[in-house]
DNA sequence: AATCTATATCGTAATATTGCAATATATAAT
DNA sequence: ATTATATATTGCAATATTACGATATAGATT
């Protein structure tokens, strides 16, 4: 096999997990946070800050706009990146939410 | 290739994707809700929960386990499985900053 | 138009993941 | 001791991911 299955679990379970599959990548945390610390959006520049070929660096951010974690509008010849707010929203809340159930929850055997 | 650079990339960065990585399957994510969902520790259940074999379930389990996620326990002869608050905390913290250092940036271009 | 710069796509090799049948292990119950 | 139950491990096939060289594309600059 290897191929996940998708249709056993609910749309929200495959939503949260592509999202936070998108994420499970170091390279990919790693333009996460470096879009975060220049504190804009970033047009060109990632490649010179990754470790990695360009054309890989292209592929992770092609996962991560497919996963609606950032977006990309054309800015001349380079391409303006920015993180989208609505989703990392999104996933803080389903933290935030499991942290409040777990600590409500008084765990008795573990 | 194939073998994600790890040394390229910062611990902190390695262990917050190490943790969504294990997060970013739909089995593992209906794993930890189930956890929650039946607000206790379970011993025994989670292979009739899942629409998935018992080799595959046991391999997701163990996934979780080495990520550090849920913690088991021998109970007997079932095992009683755990969700670890700890780090649950540790990437709902994560998304928190990333959210608030979001909201404070006030996006110019996107 | 020719060239430069930035990014994407293609092709491909190496490796990892997913899923399960078969089998092993280990405790509980009879 | 034998059997039942719960979970883990092994082995393997199908598929996915990671990485990058080569090449394509597209706007900017000269």
């Amino acid at each position: 096999m290897g191929a996940t299955k998708t249709d056993h679990f609910t749309d929200k379970q495959n939503q949260i997990a592509t999202l936070l599959k998108a994420l499970g990548h170091p390279a990919r945390i790693a333009i996460i946070e470096y879009l975060l610390k220049v504190n804009a959006c970033i047009c060109g520049d990632i490649v010179n800050e990754l470790p990695l070929a360009q054309p890989t660096v292209s592929q992770h951010l092609k996962e991560l706009k497919n996963a609606g974690l950032i977006k990309g509008n054309i800015e001349g010849n380079a391409i303006c990146y920015c993180i989208d707010e609505k989703v990392i929203g999104k996933l803080q809340n389903y933290f935030e939410n499991i942290s409040t159930r777990l600590t409500n929850k008084k765990n008795s055997c573990c």
